[in-house]
DNA sequence: TTTAGTACTATGTGTTGCAAGGTACTAAAA
DNA sequence: TTTTAGTACCTTGCAACACATAGTACTAAA
């Protein structure tokens, strides 16, 4: 008998949508890797660095996102990332892939509580 | 430059609800495997046998899910799973989690829109 | 000159969804 | 009787992804 693992569950939910939350926050203003992580976080949705830095290298290399270097007084340069135009096109696409996703979700849900 | 792919994220973003969604319809009643592809296909959410298979033996196997053989009259028999009462309780916690991720990703878009 | 804090990067692993292919049962058509 | 169509279940191999882990490098304060 395997383990029932919720916490496994649970991070499979998240799957997929981290690329729409990072392009969400992107959209906001362009932002580093650890500000990115920080946000994500106020928003309880913990996302660690392996995560994070090969996410957004591939979203670089897609064309979603470009970078720029900013120095800091307080440490080693910063990697600034910016939605661009193509980013902000296929975040929009996500919006809604995200809204039908929610939909049948509940509708799945409300069909089992109503018995 | 790779290929900038909607298709595989919308495919992501499904990964983890779909353990949700099979607990819930089977929360119904028990259905076999046939049945609960389609029942899926009417709220949009498409799946396909070499998901879903697994994923049932998975479920299967952890203890939340149950099955019988059942005959018919036009084909095999066919595989009825139920809910367990570990199932339910699981089901409970997992419609919890639902909820928390999507407050939290739609926080995070709509910090997005307001600017 | 050592320590703490910040920041970016690379590698290896386990889970998962899916495509593709296969087996087997029933009933109706040829 | 044989073939075809429909239904249903199962397995294998692959690619994508999140994450743990470990490592490099810069700054500033102790």
């Amino acid at each position: 008998m395997e383990q029932v693992n919720t916490d496994n569950t649970k991070a499979q939910m998240r799957k997929g949508v981290l690329e729409l939350c990072i392009l969400s926050i992107l959209s906001q203003g362009d932002a580093y890797p650890t500000e990115i992580i920080d946000k994500l976080k106020d928003t309880k949705l913990v996302v660690v660095e392996g995560t994070l830095y090969p996410l957004l290298t591939r979203l670089k290399n897609t064309g979603l996102l470009g970078y720029r270097w900013e120095e800091s007084t307080s440490g080693p340069p910063r990697k600034y990332y910016k939605l661009t135009e193509i980013g902000e096109q296929y975040l929009k696409e996500l919006q809604i892939s995200w809204e039908e996703l929610v939909n049948a979700v509940n509708s799945t849900i409300e069909k089992g509580k109503k018995l």
